[in-house]
DNA sequence: GGCCAATCAAGAATCATTATCGTTAGTGGC
DNA sequence: GCCACTAACGATAATGATTCTTGATTGGCC
């Protein structure tokens, strides 16, 4: 094994670290490489494409390892997990992104763009408070059709009831 | 099986029907029984749950039918399909409630409460017009602890990294 | 009332994810 | 820096939700 390999590439990985070291958790090659190919894309990964890049690297890891290390990932904060509707998890890292962001997913080529809205945070402490309840996190996604697929001449269908006497 | 089943029970079956009937799809005593179930509730129904209460009436339907019939009062607009992080999808109709509700889920408990926010839908729409996104529909959930889970002195728990400094 | 296509129930299959288990590798103490 | 201990690893089996397959049944239409 190539002495110091290079799996110190991601600038925070250090965090990473520091988090297992704190928790009493052994810092493995595995989890470091693991971690490192989240930090390394800006894309919001399936473990499918986790995997597949690790396989890029030459990198022969378990896809149990590759589950459990996500958990801890969302577990110390620094990653966080969606389900855009695809019937699996999608992860990213929160460095590079503004806390609180949101996503559009377009619903024909899944493709995922952020945006950052404040007042959303606002709109969830109101609402917390006025329930009572304690907020800890939202999220919000808007679906439809991203420029993309409709400068490609896709469109929305929608083949439920029309009613227009009912206003629900 | 006693003549004239006291099946029609919702008044909102109708619609369900008319929706079968006019996209050629037979009408049949399961998904009405089905659809019945749900449109009978007022909460957020699981599979196993909508199997259960099938149970009780004394229905003997196939847990298939009922994802089956669930995937058409999703596409009739009728329904809606969640996932609250659960590991499995509930449903709702959408009838007495109003349309664009969002939904606040107890992270302790799995309680989930409605409230509704209009300006949801203004920003919805402003985003995505900014993105050139042609919006279809949207989902908002805010989670953390209801008042009950409050009053027994369940308490938030962060166990991730705490970093003051990056702002992300 | 009867034919034909579509649905049904039951169970097998699938897909993402989690648990098991024997082996391997970090870690903390010396 | 070496050792023993504990926890993680990889491979694979198991799980749980959902979907597919099959032969039997039923709604829709004439």
């Amino acid at each position: 094994m190539a002495a110091t390999e290079a799996v110190a590439t991601s600038p925070y990985l250090h965090l990473f670290r520091r988090y297992l070291r704190q928790h009493g958790l052994p810092v493995t090659q595995q989890r470091e490489v693991v971690a490192d190919v989240v930090f390394s894309s800006s894309a919001h990964l399936s473990v499918e494409e986790i995997e597949a890049e690790l396989k890029k690297r030459g990198e022969r890891i378990g896809k149990a390892t590759i589950y459990r290390t996500m958990e801890i990932l969302v577990r110390s904060g620094l990653v966080e997990d969606h389900d855009f509707g695809d019937g699996f998890k999608r992860y990213e890292h929160l460095f590079g992104h503004q806390r609180g962001h949101q996503h559009l997913v377009c619903t024909h080529c899944r493709s995922v763009t952020e945006f950052r809205r404040p007042e959303i945070q606002r709109i969830q402490d109101e609402v917390a408070r006025s329930y009572g309840f304690l907020p800890a996190r939202h999220r919000l996604e808007v679906y439809g059709l991203c420029p993309d697929c409709r400068a490609n001449g896709v469109e929305l269908t929608y083949d439920g009831v029309a009613c227009p006497a009912l206003t629900f």
